[in-house]
DNA sequence: TGTCGGATTGACTGGTCAGTCAACAGCTCG
DNA sequence: CGAGCTGTTGACTGACCAGTCAATCCGACA
């Protein structure tokens, strides 16, 4: 009809057409659910035909793979920088929870992905990540053995065990807004941070003089 | 070979075999995962024929959504029964985690099912179930709140956002046994107990008087 | 003993997809 | 210009499995 309309403007159009693969594949992941998904969704959201997505990668397996472990590495550098930081534990640990909201913030479905699809399904895939899965932890609780061998922590608890109960208040943040199961937002977003380290440093109890 | 090689003695024969369905529904979903589990291999772990699955079940996912709700129900008096007992709220919350930390030590392979299956898989299962699982969630952010009504504990947080972090504590550590990424035993299940309330209340900080 | 209805059986069907493959397009370089 | 490579296409195949169903079994009751 209009004179350019097979441009699209909106939408540049993208060359790497492996990047596009996999971008089209957080959409359809994170529509769909990886199972529920098949690989032509991806192939359609990508505009991309469907043997092109096994020229890129071995299977729809090798796609998530991919997804999550992009991202993860990310997180572990992450981490590991801030610990690197001449910072007090609990702002390394507010440092964290933020970097993971903010990510979440960023990039939604890409988050749902990993966690829903990864992080959270450890009989499917997260058995194959398990151990990336835990490098997160250890690099956490790490953070809490040196702020307790520092006087800065209680010891009341191990330090492993800190990282779990940490990462778990975060893991169910996320679930909670993907879910819609919590109302998110800047505000939310925000106040999540301040609430993770707030229970998990500061806990519930009133006891004592704070 | 032996006079009385029909006879099992051990195995006593069950006679409901709705019931076998089920018990041997949990042993399969625990050793393959629900998605890899086929309908023959309940029919199998049960020694029944396949056809029977559908007599008492309209389908696989029924299977399924009956352990949980057999179970979860339990669970969700439980946590009634604790929090109507005139207990300090740290006291509710320990029995609370005491309670389904038990119920894994009692049947580890039915707990594995429900968490992994159900509550950590909430874009296939946990979706239809996403509102009981909650129901468990706000007893717990009760029993929060009118800890924090009565000054035992503080309000620095959200009732609704210190259940999901005592919660999240409780899951990350039934995950880590399920999957083996935690040292398990009685003594492990009775540290977690104290170890989760702990943190929770207790908080990581060394800071003031305690 | 015969009839009826629920319990039980397992072969079969229909639909769904992941992954394959043979063909085609378009670029580079000799 | 043409040989050879990489990128791209989409129809097709093979495997898998949930759910169906017609047949058989068996106990209760008349």
């Amino acid at each position: 009809m209009t004179p350019s309309r097979d441009v699209e403007p909106a939408k540049p159009v993208q060359l790497d057409k492996r990047r596009m693969i996999l971008d089209a594949a957080v959409v359809a992941f994170a529509t769909r659910g990886f199972h529920a998904c098949r690989v032509s969704d991806i192939a359609d959201e990508a505009n991309v035909a469907y043997g092109l997505v096994y020229h890129y990668f071995r299977s729809k397996d090798e796609v998530l793979d991919t997804l999550f472990l992009e991202r993860w590495d990310v997180l572990l550098e992450v981490i590991a920088e801030i610990d690197a930081q001449p910072l007090p534990a609990r702002e390394k640990l507010r440092a964290i929870a933020s970097f993971i909201i903010e990510s979440y913030r960023h990039d939604p479905d890409l988050m749902k992905v990993i966690i829903v699809e990864v992080t959270r399904a450890a009989n499917s895939f997260g058995r194959t990540h398990l151990a990336k899965i835990r490098e997160a932890y250890a690099l956490i609780a790490d953070i809490v053995g040196k702020a307790q061998a520092d006087g800065t922590f209680r010891t009341a608890v191990t330090p492993t065990f800190a990282a779990l109960a940490f990462y778990g208040a975060i893991e169910q943040v996320l679930t909670g807004w993907i879910f819609d199961t919590l109302p998110q937002g800047e505000a939310e977003f925000d106040q999540a941070k301040a609430f993770i380290v707030e229970t998990i440093c500061g806990g519930l109890d009133a006891a004592a003089v704070r």
